[in-house]
DNA sequence: AAGGCTTACGTGGGACGTAAAGATA
DNA sequence: TATCTTTACGTCCCACGTAAGCCTT
């Protein structure tokens, strides 16, 4: 059998171009080297090297098996990290999302530590949800998506209804719920970190023009002293920290229609679903006391 | 660094059970095995067993080790198969083809050996193409799309002309040339291995009805005694050995049209093009000299 | 008992380093 | 002469086998 220090010498000869310089780069003597390079090519039956007495040059069977090898040992590196981030997720779930507002329920459980987890505030793309759950980076996504297969299972965990912000004066603001086409044309006040909400605002809203914001504390000031409308959901409206100082001249109104609403999943692998349940049936029992229309006040002046 | 051999012991382990079979399967002895799973287990910094004094069980993240080692060992086993398939390319190219054409002219250069190599008489389908080429299980292919990309490079080699064999007394045959449409309901007898050629007929010809030989010998009985139209090239046309006993009573007609041609490529892995580029222009040559249009004789009767 | 895993101990192969030689440029 | 590779030789490590012990079923 090929053992790897081998495929790791020639990897390094390919990079250093001498025997010399890789012996020191891998912190033993040349000899050892050439022996190395010597018993993988016995090993293989193919010779990797043209050899000069002054110079050794890789063959171009060589320059195959060294690129080759770099690809066997990544895969061996991929499988150290995949078995370390595995059982690094049974002490403590590493928890991810597409969208911001499940890990905000999340937090609000965080009084009654049911389970040992951290939370990874930068949201996941889409498509690599698989990925970040099959090498166990992440241990649990909140998703959009039903991802269940072979490897992955999701399950609802609840909707998330997309609400508008709009300055009492605003004609739109005269009734309890708007559309989508009765925002076209404004210009918006948007955080960053909203995901998916964003693919969402961005097909919706025609002609809308979109001002973001990656700090919140930004945010914060500009809806304040300005107009300008912002998005919330019923979930960040029921966050006690999203509205530190109520912007009390927009009132909150609910968006019609599907599109303004985003079925949450919880997505994790086949494997970890017993290990997680008591949290998903919390989050669930959470997300069921939210409520599905604004409910700050505000009326219209028009009204 | 973790050494191969550790992980075919846990890859044989999860299949055997215990250590004892381990041992035994791989003609060692059972204390190796175990403080080789030791070893690895240390190397990882994970626990991968749960131990009981009689029994040995894989943890979940024993497991998951166990379906990535597998993993690690494959694509090593591919590394060595890559490059022994190169070198062996290098002695003695091994050919193949989407369409059995090309190979017709390059057996008929065969007397001039400029080149040692064996032809692949199955036909690729054309999606496997790269990986063949990538693997060096084919160090040339002739297909009928460009390939050129980072590794591998396509050029082409000339056009193939297809012809249709018409009973003399057919109304089609009364023409020099026919076109897909006027040979729509017909019922023709055509070889298997045909490959690519297969998908233009088939999407071509309306409500058409294919008798498929898997036997030359076969087809060619059929053809001599029975008035079933069948389908020949530019290429097969010229092929001494396709014409044992012509049959008289049909006349070869092109097809018109952009539809009835196929431009063949020859490609290659980049690396080996200049390799190979005394036989393709060798082909190239011989291909030249293919007529493009039916030469046999035989007049259609009516006219 | 019987079966299976682990520990203890001694050994041998092989991977290593040191030293020296060979071959360019 | 300087640089790089290879061969030769001695050493030490470590993977291995043997033997014994331990715990279940």
């Amino acid at each position: 059998m090929i053992e790897n220090y081998l495929l790791e010498e020639l990897v390094t000869f390919q990079r250093m171009g001498t025997l010399k310089k890789t012996a020191a780069h891998l912190a033993v003597t040349q000899p050892t080297v050439t022996r190395g390079m010597q018993k993988l090519e016995d090993g293989l039956g193919v010779k990797l090297f043209d050899r000069h007495p002054n110079r050794l040059e890789l063959t171009a069977a060589g320059e195959l098996a060294a690129k080759e090898a770099a690809a066997v040992l990544r895969r061996q590196e991929l499988m150290v990290n995949r078995v370390q981030n595995f059982v690094a997720q049974n002490q403590a779930l590493t928890i991810g999302a597409v969208v911001p507002g499940p890990l905000i329920i999340l937090k609000r459980l965080a009084g009654a530590p049911l389970f040992n987890h951290q939370v990874d505030e930068r949201l996941v793309e889409p498509e690599r949800v698989p990925e970040e759950l099959t090498d166990d980076r992440l241990g649990m996504v909140f998703t959009t998506t039903d991802l269940t297969g072979p490897d992955l299972i999701s399950q609802p965990l609840g909707v998330e209804h997309l609400f508008v912000n709009l300055d009492r004066f605003l004609p739109q603001a005269n009734q309890t719920a708007v559309s989508f086409k009765d925002l076209a044309g404004l210009s918006f006040v948007v955080l960053d970190d909203i995901g998916a909400w964003k693919d969402v605002i961005g097909k919706e809203i025609e002609d809308a023009h979109f001002m973001c914001q990656d700090e919140r504390d930004a945010m914060d000031e500009i809806t304040r002293y300005s107009s300008f409308p912002h998005f919330t959901t019923n979930v960040t409206a029921a966050d006690p920290s999203y509205h530190p100082v109520p912007a009390n001249n927009r009132v909150e109104r609910s968006i019609k229609g599907p599109k303004a609403e985003l079925t949450i999943y919880v997505t994790v692998k086949r494997q970890r679903q017993t290990q997680v349940q008591p949290l998903v049936d919390r989050l669930k029992t959470a997300w069921a006391k939210l409520p599905t229309t604004p409910t700050t006040g505000g009326t219209n002046v028009l009204k």
